[in-house]
RNA sequence: CGGGGCGUAGCGUAGCCUGGUAGCGCGUCGGCUUUGGGAGCCGAAGGCCCCCGGUUCAAAUCCGGGCGCCCCGACCA
């Protein structure tokens, strides 16, 4: 491509919407621009970028026995609310109406569409294990998007699908996934670690996601050094001191007038904030099952005062689909007293009483007594109480122990750059996709999914591979290999060089970016670095007179000067050295389930 | 959906408080000069000052409503 014609225009002055770096360098390197908040266009050089992303994820799925295939964007709703989702998904799913009145959604995932694929298809074992995959847009009507790229309503996924007639065909291809999206990663220059996280709205039975650990990232991570522990904060465990067995002793009210929070209630009865019992209360939208409507719950959850609760636990612990701090009308409604509430003797059909599994081993706490300016000392889980569910509904903090080899977690911010889903039957069975195993009886399909957003990588690659002057490409990734300088000014043979190279670097599989715009050099040389491709090669009346052109890698002050008839074949043993380079990164990575 | 900020030429912005001629820099177009790190001079084009309504003799400016964008939070396969 030559530069004159370029669609992509480069901008001095960064718009001041963007924040991230990321974000600005693809504006002012003309990669994308925006279309609304949430939705941009990919200009020439982006496309090509995602084009090498994409080329690299297909090669990486084909070699695990994928095969690519395209869905429609558009469903039917009656296929999502065949298994539900149409229900529980909530307003991130675009929906709309056809011609005919008939409710149509945007595909934001393609489960569903998948296994009715599978219902018509797959009949017999012998069709199974199968790996499907495809590289579409998808929707998502995001609350808010940010960040430039990292976080955009409409984007492109690879979205893959496992299909396997038993389980450890499933962990096979898991397994496979997961050292693939390293090896896909790694190509891309990204560093990345794996952390177990939540299902969240695939359900499932255990799920990966990828993280780029970086400051601008969303998601919280909580990392052991001690023993490689990494966990997203929302399923992340922590070993909270034990308490000390003691007899539980007889309950007795006390006055603490003005001891709201734990705090204040620790210092007011001179006792450990482990000693005491936090109460937190939502209202829970538990999902019905087919045919029966969704029902909101007052949720009662206490962990010990010196923890604080997890709501992604929590709401896993229930089945809740959607969670809100309650309010406090709904909080009397039950027997309780904000500030002093108490689990102890609460009335109420829909409540739920939900216990952090540390509460049943730790005797006499210090919990409310439901009136204000009083609590209750020596309170003893199921002496005075019990509850519908105990589970672990602790916040996993920076400091705390891990719960694996009781080091020291630390957390650390990340971006999901893909993640890896084992679903199980939970979409094979609600579509009846289901094929006959080799006694001949009828089975669901055993699935999984496996995403990774290519526009998402771009910008983080972008955000971990860039400089004051711009980005700086990996080879692997970079829209073209070489940015050749024409300093055409006051030296008619430069253009005439330029022209022969130019060719002759294409005829060689040499990707040139050719500047042959009138334009002074400071120009030149800022916009290759701002669009920072790995290579960039000066040709100008001074270079000549050198005796060739100027080589230089955008990652380096070194530059030297190469003989014209030696350019091609040089810039091609150069390429090849930085995409051999590129592929020895790849390095297996032991699995950590 | 809560909190905050911002909408003025393609981009960056001043003017708004205290109502009265829309201004600057960059970019764009033409001309001459210049040419190895965002050149100089001369000339030119380019504005529903986000939209609707109100106050006023008069609104970019004040008031009300809406929309859009950004940031923080909630949310997020």
């Amino acid at each position: 491509m030559r530069m004159s014609r370029l669609f992509s225009q480069t901008l001095r002055d960064v718009p001041g919407e963007a924040g991230l770096p990321s974000h600005q360098l693809l504006l002012k390197a003309g990669l994308v621009r925006p279309l609304s908040a949430g939705s941009y266009s990919y200009l020439p050089l982006a496309r090509r970028a995602l084009t090498k992303i994409e080329d690299i994820i297909r090669e990486e799925m084909d070699a695990i026995g994928g095969q690519e295939i395209t869905m429609p964007v558009v469903h039917p709703a009656s296929l999502w609310q065949e298994t539900g989702r149409w229900y529980q998904v909530g307003p991130e799913m675009a929906r709309f109406k056809d011609r005919a009145e008939r409710d149509m959604v945007l595909g934001m995932t393609h489960e569903e569409v998948i296994a009715d694929l599978v219902r018509q298809e797959v009949r017999s074992y012998r069709q199974l294990p199968c790996l499907l995959y495809q590289i579409q847009t998808k929707y998502r009507d995001e609350p808010r998007a940010r960040g430039g790229l990292i976080r955009v309503r409409e984007f492109t996924m690879k979205d893959s699908y496992s299909l396997d007639a038993d389980w450890e065909g499933l962990d096979a291809q898991y397994r496979a996934h997961y050292q693939a999206y390293f090896n896909i990663f790694q190509r891309c220059h990204l560093p990345v670690i794996s952390v177990r996280s939540d299902v969240g709205m695939m359900g499932g039975q255990m799920a990966h996601e990828y993280m780029y650990l970086n400051p601008i990232g969303e998601d919280t991570l909580v990392l052991c050094d001690g023993c490689g522990y990494a966990a997203n904060r929302q399923v992340a465990a922590a070993r909270l001191p034990a308490a000390e067995a003691a007899p539980p002793l007889p309950s007795e009210p006390v006055a603490t007038p003005d001891t709201p929070t734990i705090e204040a209630l620790a210092e007011l009865l001179q006792v450990p904030t482990a000693c005491t019992a936090k109460a937190v209360f939502f209202m829970a939208m538990i999902a019905g099952g087919e045919g029966e409507t969704d029902r909101e719950r007052f949720v009662f959850a206490v962990v010990r005062g010196d923890s604080e609760l997890n709501e992604t636990k929590l709401a896993n612990a229930i089945g809740a689909r959607d969670l809100r701090p309650a309010r406090e009308e709904e909080i009397r409604t039950v027997g309780a007293e904000p500030g002093y509430a108490s689990p102890v003797g609460l009335q109420g059909d829909d409540l739920l009483l939900v216990v952090d599994e540390l509460i049943p081993q730790s005797p006499n706490l210090v919990a409310g007594a439901n009136k204000p300016g009083y609590h209750l000392r020596n309170t003893n889980y199921g002496r005075d109480y019990t509850a519908s569910h105990v589970a672990d509904l602790v916040l996993a903090r920076d400091g705390d122990a891990c719960a694996q080899c009781g080091g020291r977690l630390r957390t650390s911010r990340g971006v999901e750059v893909g993640n890896i889903f084992k679903l199980g039957t939970r979409y094979t069975e609600a579509l009846g996709a289901v094929f006959l195993d080799s006694e001949g009886s009828s089975k669901p399909v055993i699935m999984g999914s496996y995403g990774i957003g290519s526009g998402r990588l771009l910008s983080c690659v972008i955000e971990e591979h860039h400089d004051e002057g711009g980005i700086r490409f990996p080879i692997s990734v970079a829209p073209y290999h070489v940015s050749c300088v024409a300093l055409l000014q006051r030296a008619p043979e430069v253009a005439a060089a330029a022209e022969k190279l130019y060719r002759e670097a294409w005829s060689q599989g040499v990707e040139m970016l050719l500047d042959d715009r009138d334009a002074t050099p400071g120009v030149k040389f800022n916009d290759a670095d701002l669009i920072g491709l790995p290579l960039r090669l000066t040709l100008g009346a001074r270079s000549l007179r050198q005796g060739g052109a100027e080589l230089k890698p955008r990652d380096s002050e070194e530059s030297r000067i190469v003989p014209l008839d030696e350019v091609v074949a040089t810039l091609r043993a150069e390429v090849d050295r930085l995409l051999a380079a590129s592929r020895t990164r790849v390095t297996t990575v032991p699995y950590v389930a």
